[in-house]
RNA sequence: CGGGAAGUAGCGCAGUUUGGUCAGCGCGCAGCGUUUGGGACGCUGAGGCCGGGGGUUCGAAUCCCCCCUUCCCGACCA
């Protein structure tokens, strides 16, 4: 009975869809709490998929021109006050490491909770030229910030990341890389890898980074209508370049360095299962699966067996990540929940039934659909139907974005619309810095700002900038 | 960090009001057998300093104090 959701397993996204959310974590293997609150343990099919996340991502960077260095963990506590806006953002979460080795340390050690700081303090010794320019490094890291209301991948204490850090030698050429790693790293990425549309826009003053003059953001849209700020890239301007004295000498006398920082986090695993999960739990895009096909044999006679094995092997060597699940004395049923749980795209399924006619049974985990087929046509199947599964769950997430998605002309209109859940988008004007503050009561929030044909808005004061407004993680 | 709820076997829970056969149930787990097309069934069995620490008491899962953790709702954030 495809798509026929059985109770039980987990909680129902209608029912309660925070129990439904730590229900799929925990039911496909994704991740544990750790000990110390807000502390988080991977586990080895949530790691599989942040790798292949991490995988996608990185190649995008390095084609962007970034190349990957380590920075330390611990900063000195100083570093942190040069910023005023930055430490100000920052004090509040930053955990402090104030013994070592047994003594008290004569400068506390600040965990980073990000590296713009001591970055900044080598990129000084690294520039001294135009020719050194740009810049442009990233690190794969943890980072920790002290979290008072803890969930699991959205928000933890300490989290995996990528933080990018760019040096350049015009505000110009800072502003376009911003806008190139926001468009060709993380929207491309998350619409065609996660398949996740998502609204690349500007943060207002009062979203913006602690320590930029402009931040940008890719937005998302849970199934439960609320909005996850799944990325963001951020223009520093000179302010850390000034801080810290990262110049280089033009015609003109001394210039600081105008810079970029940009991330995503283990944030985008709970991206993942917001946006496409469903009462069976997980559902994954092909592109992202760790294991895209599973097989699975009904009974555990030879002839199952082998056909099972054969179909294994042609997968494997049409590049496929196929999995087989012999584990014959779990009955049938528990194997396929199990499997759908963790939200394999695909399930062929080997049995007598159809073995007779030289078929089995192929089905989608999006849809629950059911397909009878001939053996040897399996690899082929198998390659339309990821095609075929990716682009549905993109197209599915847009017109579920779509629907719950209004434009207003007013902003009480908006706040009524918007407590129902779902993106309000009005004129930005009829907003307002306080406008914002004023729906900050009501838990929402500006999540950015948008051109009216829907592209990066250029100048905020223009009359054809659009808020969208929504309730956020 | 404020306001609520809760921590008893891997998971979900009963027991706490009225201290004393309350160390129990379901699922899972192990062994054996029968099964295998949507979380199979029978029998047998293992498993718990009742979140931690202090206290009251002849006696504490149960009463008191402190701490930790989780969940929900707010304020702050990737």
């Amino acid at each position: 009975m495809p798509e026929k959701k059985r109770p039980g397993i987990i909680a129902s996204q209608a029912e309660d869809y925070p129990r439904w959310y730590q229900d799929v974590i925990a039911k496909a293997e994704l991740a544990d709490n750790g000990p110390v609150r807000g502390t988080m343990v991977i586990r080895p099919y949530g790691y599989a998929i942040w790798e292949r996340i991490q995988s996608e991502i990185d190649r995008r960077i390095k084609a962007a021109g970034a190349l990957n260095a380590y920075f330390p963990l611990f900063i000195p506590e100083s570093y942190l006050h040069r910023e005023a806006e930055h430490v100000e953002g920052f004090s509040p979460e930053l955990a402090v490491v104030t013994y070592g080795g047994g003594k008290v340390l004569e400068e506390p050690a600040v965990v980073r909770p990000t590296s713009e700081t001591i970055i900044n303090a080598y990129f000084a010794k690294w520039i001294q030229s135009y020719r050194d320019l740009p810049l442009l490094i990233n690190q794969w890291a943890n980072v920790v910030r002290w979290e008072l209301r803890p969930r699991l991948f959205l928000r933890t204490t300490e989290f995996l990341w990528q933080e990018g850090h760019t040096a350049h030698a015009t505000a110009e050429e800072a502003h376009q890389y911003a806008l190139k790693i926001l468009r060709e790293v993380y929207e491309d990425f998350m619409v065609n890898v996660m398949a996740v549309p998502v609204i690349a826009g500007r943060k207002t003053a009062r979203e913006r980074f602690p320590g930029a003059d402009q931040s940008w953001t890719c937005e998302g849209m849970m199934r439960d209508q609320k909005a996850l700020q799944m990325g963001t890239s951020h223009e520093l301007g000179q302010r850390f370049s000034k801080m810290f004295g990262t110049k280089f000498q033009s015609g003109e006398g001394e210039v600081y360095v105008w810079q970029t920082s940009w991330g995503v986090s283990t944030r985008l695993l709970g991206a993942l299962i917001m946006a496409h999960g469903d009462d069976s739990g997980l559902c994954l895009p092909p592109l992202l699966a760790p294991v895209q096909v599973v097989v699975i044999p009904v009974t555990s006679d030879d002839e199952v067996r082998s056909t099972a094995g054969a179909i294994l092997r042609d997968l494997a060597s049409a590049g496929h990540r196929a999995e087989m699940d012999a584990r014959t004395s779990s009955s049938y049923g528990r194997r396929v929940t199990g499997w759908e749980l963790k939200g394999v795209p695909l399930r062929i399924e080997v049995g007598h039934r159809e073995l007779t006619m030289g078929n089995v049974t192929i089905t989608t985990r999006d849809l629950g659909e059911k397909k009878v087929i001939p053996v040897p046509s399996v690899a082929g199947e198998v390659q339309e139907a990821l095609v075929a599964i990716q682009k549905r769950m993109l197209d599915g997430a847009r017109s579920f974005r779509k629907e719950n998605t209004h434009e207003f002309t007013s902003l009480d209109d908006a706040i009524a619309y918007v407590a129902q859940g779902g993106f309000a988008t009005l004129p930005w004007r009829s907003v307002g810095p306080d406008g914002e503050t004023s729906i900050a009561r009501e838990g929402l929030s500006v999540r950015c700002l948008v051109a009216e044909d829907g592209s990066l808005p250029v100048r905020i004061e223009d009359n054809d900038t659009m808020a969208v407004i929504g309730k956020a993680y």
